[in-house]
Parts: structure tokens; C-alpha cells; sequence
DNA sequence: TCTGGGGTCCTAGGACCC
DNA sequence: TCTGGGGTCCTAGGACCC
């Protein structure tokens, strides 16, 4: 039987979250900023009506958002990670098949499901996720996962669709197709766009019927398994149990600039930390770290960055061990005499930690560091994150990124529990 | 003044080996 | 002037995604 995907997208996810915990924001206009309240990184319909565009910096929107009330929040990935989840699982009601793509996305295999009336059925998944969870979801259905993109763009655009596109009822999409630009296609990006239109491919009609060769020749096997998919012909598969990690990072802008070394080994300590931790929750331990350092290449300071990559005698997932490997990197990029921006800690050659290959060399008592650090991810589950952490992440933190707009973390938190008075 | 973070996959080119 | 050839492995960097 032919392959048959739907894409399920929840409507601008993260302004929707921030919603449903606070109807008082219904019909207004929201964005959601990123880390250090930098850029905008999602926007409610109202917002986007405005005329604000995605990743711009929040204070070059500033007068935008005074005048006409915008509602606006730091991300609050708790939150979001948890209606997600919640998401999730009610789409699983669904189908057996399904590949969680991204915190707001998920493909569903319909195979079987073909004699149904697929836009019935989409809509019917629309109004239990909305009921269950809040979430407003658009819905896209088509025979390839490039192909279901394009239709969930099209029930997002057209209001009339009802939220959900099933292009299987479109044998012919020249026109469709025709009125979608290249960029709008899912694998397309700023300089694949640029390429294709010095070429005079503007429209995914044009990409669909583009020579392979070429496509090919200045796209490699990428492109060609993306203009196949455009043609239906299926290339993506459904990868329902996702591939195991191959990296693990944790990189943050400062709150402020950073110019002594003090201070940015605090910050990476800080980082590096996180890293174990995402580590040791993921059953994962390291065996490569790499270590970097920038300055603001939007300022016209001195710029430097610089990065470096220390292997690890034995895969491990102690905080210790890491922190200590890290700081050693640091120290042999480190500059004096710069305004550093950002840092930002990554560990790769991941192994499973039940299998790490013990060092003849390594002396230390792996065991029993291994309960510290159970102790440490219990007490930090129980009491919130970073109630205990180490001395080398620093008390003071002058250089942590601020989010002064954070909403409570309504769903995973006793104490912030919204409250309801009658 | 203020400009995000965390990932994946692919490719080209160098090192190395026989 | 001419200076092997083919394979593998690794890494850095590019491109893209959300």
C-alpha cells in the first residue's frame, strides 16, 4: 500500500500555550521572545497582523508593542514542553504510526485509513486535540511528508478549509502548486531560494519539474529526494522511534558583555553543567566536549571566537568530570582583552552509559559518584531546577541572560498552579 | 543599550593506508 | 615536462529545520 502522511501543526504554538493558561489574552495580539528576551520567536495572528515578523529583535518592535498593547512573554519552555506532551499523546488516539517532528509538530501514517473520508477525520483529530489540550492544530494530508507540508500551509492560509487540506483530493495540482513560492517548500532555504530564482525556478511547480541533473549537480541527493517527494513519490519515511542522539548542547548569550575569564568559567561550569544533566536524563554519557567562545558580531568591538574540542579519557556523565574538561578547553581559547557574547558548551561521541568502557588508569570510585549525581537530578526534580548545583557555576551570575516576562510554569509547578476565584 | 538555541544531514577535502 | 590509484575514515563547514 502507497504511503499516506498527515502533518499536524499546532497554530502558533508557543503564543497558543501562553493563551490557553490565560483566556484574559483571547483576540489580543502575543509574542513570545527567545532567550535573554532577544527575538521574536512566535506570534499570535493579532501580532503577526501587525506587521511583526519572525526573529526580529524585540527592541526594534518596542513602539509596535507599546502602542497597540502587544501582549509579550520570555519562553517558558517548561510549559510549552509539557502541552506538548499532552499534544502528543492525544494524537496517538489517532494512529499507531506517528513521528513526533518537532515540539509543535507530528506526522501521523494514515495507511489504512484510505477508504475513510480523510478531511472528516483530520477534523474530527482538530476538535479532540482543542478539547483535550486547548491547542488550536492545522492538519495537512498528502502521499509523501514534503507533500503533507505543503498541504497544512495551504488549511493554515485558506480559512475556508476548515484547518484541515487533504491533497489526495487533488490529482492535479499545477494550479496549487503554481501559486506556492519556492521558499514556502519544506528543505528550501535563504540560499537554495536564491539559487533556484537565478535560475528562473520561482514557483514549487517550477522545482517539481526541474531536470534531476541540475538539481543534483547544484543541490546534491537532498534536492533530488525533495523535488521526487514534490513529484509524490515518496522518499521521507515515518521515524516512529526516534534515532538515538549524536549531540548534546548547551550555548546561551550573556546577559550582559563578559570580559574576564572568572566570569566565563562560571558560565561554561553553568552550561556544561546542563549538558550532564540532559546527559545523565537521556541514559547517555560523552566521550568528546567542545568548548567555544564568541564575541557580539553585531557590535563594532574587536571580534574573536574561537572553539576547543578535548576527548575524554572514559565516556562519562559526571558533572565533575565534565566541568573540569571543559574549563581545561576554555582556558586555551580564552582571550583577554574582549567582550565576549556568548558561550556555549556541546559533547559528542555519545555512548550509552551502561556500557562505558572503564579507563585501567581511572582510579575514581565511578560508582559512588554515580548516586552523588542521582542525588543531585532527584533533589532538583523535587525543589526546581538548579537548588543544588556546583560551587564553579557561581553564586552571582552577573552574566545570566535575563527573562523578565516569564510566565508561571502553570502546569509542572505546585506553587505557580494558576489560581481560579469564584 | 538591546539581535536565540538546539539539533540533523550532507559534502568536500585531508590524512592515511596498501 | 613527466611524478599512481583507490579506498576508508575523520573533520570542518554549509545548509537547513523548528
Amino acid at each position: 500500500m502507497p504511503p499516506l502522511f498527515a502533518l499536524v501543526d499546532c497554530n502558533n504554538f508557543y503564543a497558543s500555550c501562553e493563551r490557553v493558561m490565560n483566556p484574559r489574552l483571547e483576540g489580543k495580539p502575543i509574542v513570545v521572545l527567545s532567550n535573554n528576551d532577544g527575538c521574536v520567536v512566535a506570534r499570535s495572528n493579532e501580532a503577526k497582523a501587525l506587521g511583526i515578523k519572525m526573529g526580529v529583535p524585540e527592541f526594534q518592535i518596542r513602539s509596535i508593542i507599546h502602542e497597540r498593547q502587544v501582549e509579550v512573554f520570555s519562553s517558558n519552555y517548561t510549559l510549552y514542553g509539557d502541552l506538548s506532551q499532552r499534544v502528543m499523546e492525544t494524537l496517538e488516539q489517532f494512529s499507531l504510526n506517528i513521528e513526533i517532528y518537532s515540539i509543535d509538530e507530528a506526522f501521523l501514517s494514515l495507511e489504512g485509513f484510505e477508504r475513510r473520508d480523510l478531511t472528516e477525520y483530520g477534523k474530527q483529530m482538530r476538535r479532540t486535540v482543542k478539547q483535550w489540550t486547548g491547542i488550536p492544530v492545522s492538519i495537512g494530508i498528502a502521499e509523501t511528508k514534503t507533500l503533507a507540508k505543503i498541504a497544512n500551509r495551504i488549511s493554515k492560509k485558506h480559512l475556508e478549509h476548515g484547518g484541515v487540506f487533504d491533497l489526495n483530493a487533488y490529482p492535479d495540482r499545477t494550479d496549487l502548486l503554481d501559486k506556492i513560492d519556492v521558499e514556502d517548500v519544506w528543505g528550501i532555504g535563504p540560499n537554495h531560494t536564491r539559487l533556484l530564482k537565478q535560475h528562473g525556478i520561482a514557483t514549487t511547480l517550477q522545482l517539481r519539474d526541474a531536470d534531476d541533473h541540475w538539481i543534483r549537480k547544484h543541490m546534491g541527493i537532498t534536492g533530488v529526494r525533495l523535488v521526487h517527494e514534490l513529484r509524490g513519490q515518496s522518499c521521507l519515511e515515518l521515524e516512529a522511534c526516534p534515532a538515538p542522539k549524536q549531540s548534546i548542547a548547551c550555548a546561551r548569550s550573556f546577559g550582559r558583555p563578559v570580559w574576564t575569564l572568572a566570569e566565563t568559567e562560571e558560565a561554561v561550569a553553568s552550561y556544561t553543567s546542563r549538558v550532564a544533566e540532559k546527559l545523565r536524563s537521556e541514559g547517555l554519557a560523552a566521550t568528546v566536549l567542545t568548548v567555544s567562545v564568541m564575541t557580539n558580531a553585531f557590535r563594532d568591538d574587536p571580534q574573536y571566537r574561537n572553539s576547543a574540542t578535548c576527548t575524554l579519557p572514559v565516556g562519562t556523565n559526571l558533572t565533575a568530570d565534565l566541568i573540569r574538561t571543559a574549563l581545561g578547553g576554555l582556558r586555551t581559547i580564552f582571550r583577554e582583552g574582549y567582550h565576549y557574547k556568548k558561550a556555549g558548551v556541546m559533547v559528542t561521541g555519545l555512548v550509552s552509559a551502561a556500557q562505558v568502557q572503564s579507563d585501567l588508569f581511572d582510579h575514581q570510585d565511578r560508582a559512588r559518584s554515580t548516586r552523588l549525581m542521582t542525588a543531585l537530578d532527584a533533589i532538583n526534580a523535587r525543589w526546581g531546577a538548579g537548588t543544588l548545583h556546583y560551587a564553579a557555576g557561581g553564586i552571582k551570575k552577573g552574566w545570566k541572560a535575563q527573562c523578565r516576562r516569564r510566565s508561571p510554569a502553570y502546569t509542572t509547578r505546585w506553587d505557580e498552579l494558576p489560581m481560579v476565584f469564584s
